[in-house]
DNA sequence: GGTTACATGTAACTAGTTACATGATTAG
DNA sequence: CTAATCATGTAACTAGTTACATGTAACC
């Protein structure tokens, strides 16, 4: 799962394990995220051809993805600007790229996998994207009838209080699904079947040369 | 964790590795349950004394606790009843019973423990179990508290779709959790101070005796 | 006669957490 | 000077999943 986080971060740049990480906080929700994860995952992403690493030491370079804005800022004295140690900055291959690819699209039952897949899911096809809305809403309808099927029947009001709670937010999801999914919808209508009369649709860019 | 959940079971009565299994299922929000996590788990809480087993050879047994429904049902023709196997059946031992209550009051950060902690918080104390609600909803003050303090700035539709999911899923549980405490008190008021004719200072109940 | 349910278990694997070790740099 | 932040890593642990092995018995 971590491996799809971290593919999906480095697609939009290239970064090192500490910045990571701290993406990673925000981005990732019901768990925590750790170093002791981290780390490893990064080497065997390596090891495995889907990331590249460079060594930077961290001088004052321009070319550097993070420092750059706090080194304007912080004034450095000397040649080094800053952070005690040579950072690892990691850089997705070819291959990584096409295993994104596929992360994205694998299963979508799991809860927390499902949360990093839309988090990237901007990456894949539209047609893509929409299958994978799909796959979740099957998985989660799925589930609601299983619990039709079976209602749960305990005679203590706690537990009675937590499947209740349960019901009310796979309905929820299911709406913001069904949300997501209809916008996808309208968004594909206006791609794909727009060869007439475009001048009147399409929203014109900032520039207009 | 399924420490928690199988020592609840069992504080309900004796039951047996498979048919613990089952009522895992229903109970387990969020994860699959599975013999290979149960029973080692179950040869784990017997090694430490939590729990004793008694190998049942599946007889016509009118004491055994959960063949007795259907065997009435199913009309047997001759001494063995049913299931191929000999079962273990598990009982939970004194120990086990402590042991319990220390697990229904730890952390409740973890949303899948706290699942199993509010279904067997019956067997706490009123007093402790108003301490595990509060506890949980300390937690999750905490996070929409954090969440309002670094807000999410992504510009990707989908992301910030998630975030705002988020944010209302945290809202439906605080105000699920209010609910719960709320009455938790009332139960506790009517309970505990009922003595004396305190009717003039504390604002009476919705029933006016 | 094949599928489903009952019943217990092991082994290999996946996924993440906690705690530790180490050390430079910077802000107060 | 000391606390916080930056930065990378390892080791031991926790927790659960998937797949396999093995066999009986009831149902249709």
């Amino acid at each position: 799962m971590l491996d799809l986080a971290v593919l999906g971060l480095l697609k939009e740049g290239d970064l090192h394990g500490y910045e990571l990480n701290k993406r990673l906080k925000t981005l990732v929700g019901g768990y925590a995220t750790s170093f002791g994860a981290l780390y490893p995952a990064l080497a065997r992403l390596e090891r495995g051809g889907w990331v590249s690493s460079t060594a930077v030491v961290p001088t004052s370079d321009p070319d550097d993805p993070t420092a750059a804005g706090r080194a304007r800022r912080t004034r450095r004295r000397s040649g080094r600007s800053k952070s005690g140690r040579t950072r690892k900055v990691y850089h997705i291959t070819e291959a990584g790229e096409s295993h994104l690819l596929e992360l994205l699209q694998e299963d979508a039952s799991n809860e927390r996998r499902f949360r990093l897949q839309l988090a990237f899911c901007r990456f894949l096809s539209p047609d893509r994207r929409l299958e994978l809305l799909e796959l979740r809403r099957a998985h989660l309808m799925g589930l609601q009838a299983r619990g039709r099927r079976n209602p749960e029947q305990s005679t203590d009001p706690y537990v009675r209080s937590l499947f209740q709670r349960d019901r009310e937010r796979l309905e929820h999801d299911l709406a913001w699904l069904d949300r997501l999914i209809a916008t996808e919808r309208n968004h594909q209508q206006g791609e794909t079947e727009p060869m007439i009369d475009r001048s009147l649709q399409i929203e014109p860019g900032p520039d207009t040369p």
